[in-house]
DNA sequence: CTGAAAGCGCTAACAG
DNA sequence: CTGTTAGCGCTTTCAG
């Protein structure tokens, strides 16, 4: 791996050290001639600057760390990670940044790997994704001082960067639409309960209900993760009742799919017998059969916007609004079409 | 951002920086007394090895670059890329290494991501993902002698090293299958056709018909672009001939269902009319309806691998492989099952 | 406008 | 077993 270091320039172009590295950073006194000369000496040595000792000098790694939870497993065989992912790159190239990827097996690796890219100056700033309720590394990161954007939403801490939809309106809305189908007993399939989420959409469910003056019954909430693990029972469990559901608010589109996958084996016809939302509108929502009325939720705006937000707080921009809200959008297909 | 240096703990501690290195990197011939002191400190202090430096000097960054092909959209929405970086973490969370991602929308700016990582010192070895037919970043890594493992195959340069499934025996096995089921006729859907495993595919398919004696016609060729821009104007080329396909060995499970939705939305029923078989094992194929024979080709191990690989070399072990095979596995379901 | 010198935080001989 | 010294490659005062 070549060395070509910025004393090679030097000796080549007849300058010192010093000249090299103020053509490098574009210092505004050089002169034209010596720019030249130094440039040109730098194309024959093909020369780089290394990295790192510009960062240990600098202080100032052009990298963004993003720390994955823990039980990154379920993250990743959901579309939504890749696609929120392609966001964060998407912008991050524009302003020639990278992402530093960590994964941990458990918290202390979680935190341990926090620790390494902040104390250990390995990035510039971090994203967190979906964090936990009260999540001990936001602790860490706020009393570090640290620049962070928070994929989602915490609950505890006022202020902090976040870039988040209103999970609450976009459930509030999608249970609307099944109400302004006629529903009456609309059941729920929930997410993760430890993530922030989950109770968010969970709670516009219930308001659009309590507003439709509807009931609400815990007998037809389906857990996801039972969902995914043993759905002939759960399905079986809520269906098996005299009033059940005829719709229900899923809060992820593979679960949607999962569920819609389980109704039909019991027999039951989508939509003419029950109607089903998702959230997400990943590709699968589109093309299951029949389609998936679901929530866009800009997942790729989500990415983005927070990489952007972070990079603007670590460049010291103006920041004008600490809680960035991606709009949301309904998406009406079969599903919930009677 | 603590600045707490290994000067910091000596002082605490009371001996010198080199003898708190030695503590760091758990040099054979401390004291245990010593060695205890300067861990206390360490603790005390709160102290963390600050990255940069240490790379500077011992020129290992623990960092594995992972270059992303260009037109990463297409690969970011494909559940395949999730997995297989899944495995990738997985393998290097292992051994403590970090993957630094970079995006390029052009290939200039994927040279120089490249560039970067390598003559920076960013990195201490690549990993390469679907390499062009001749990539020259390929040509630039092995000029630089730098470390670098290939995902899927190259097809000039000997010697580099690569992990793969033998496409072409994939092929074979899936389009065997399909002909001990009685098709006669075999369609085939290609992928991306300046990759080397869209041509690996093609050759295994070709050589199952050949062997079986079995008639090989472009006529039943659909081109994967071409249907995921115009599903049905791709479809109904082919199977308005008089002499269409009863069957089709598609290289993509997302690209299989299509064109399953396609052929359904044309009338034909799946699979008594036509034969679906995929490649990649997605969730998709498993859950959609109905469900689609797939070759499962052991995707987050083909990441796993790939890492390990890569990191072997870095490390100096020996390596007894160059090309790391993935095996795959017939995975058969409805969609191939008269 | 440019050079010399100091130092970022760490490791690695070389002496003790 | 441990301290001293000299850099890794770069930026950045401070003098010219």
């Amino acid at each position: 791996m070549s060395s070509i270091t910025i004393k090679d320039v030097a000796k080549k172009a007849g300058v010192s050290p010093s000249t090299v590295s103020r053509v490098i950073t574009n210092h505004p006194k050089i002169s034209p001639a010596t720019k030249r000369k130094v440039r040109e000496a730098m194309e024959e040595l093909g020369y780089h600057p290394n990295v790192m000792a510009k960062s240990l000098v600098s202080k100032s790694t052009k990298t963004i760390g993003l720390v994955l939870p823990h039980s990154a497993e379920d993250l990743f065989t959901n579309p939504f990670f890749s696609e929120v992912l392609r966001g964060m790159l998407g912008y991050a190239n524009t302003k020639q940044y990278d992402v530093l990827m960590s994964s941990a097996n458990n918290q202390a690796e979680e935190m341990e790997a926090v620790t390494r890219m902040v104390l250990g100056g390995r990035a510039d700033g971090i994203i967190l994704m979906e964090p936990r309720k009260e999540d001990p590394i936001v602790s860490k990161l706020l009393e570090y001082q640290f620049p962070f954007v928070v994929l989602g939403r915490t609950l505890e801490h006022r202020g902090i960067l976040s870039v988040n939809n209103d999970n609450q309106k976009a459930a509030y809305d999608v249970t609307n639409h099944l109400i302004d189908q006629g529903h009456q007993r609309i059941g729920f399939t929930s997410g993760p309960p430890d993530l922030v989420v989950s109770e968010d959409r969970l709670k516009g469910y219930q308001q659009a209900l309590v507003e439709a003056g509807l009931p609400f019954s815990t007998n037809w909430l389906i857990r996801g993760e039972f969902l995914q693990k043993s759905g002939f029972h759960a399905v079986s469990m809520v269906m098996n009742q005299i009033e059940r559901p005829t719709a229900f608010v899923v809060t992820d589109d593979v679960v949607a799919f999962s569920l819609m996958r389980e109704l039909v084996a019991a027999g039951f016809h989508i939509p003419k017998d029950v109607s089903i939302v998702g959230f997400n509108n990943i590709l699968l929502s589109e093309m299951s059969n029949p389609p998936i009325t679901t929530v866009d939720i800009g997942i790729y705006q989500l990415g983005f916007s927070t990489m952007q937000l972070l990079i603007q707080k670590i460049q010291g921009e103006e920041i004008n609004q600490t809680e960035v809200i991606v709009p949301h959008r309904l998406v009406i297909r079969e599903s919930s079409m009677k």
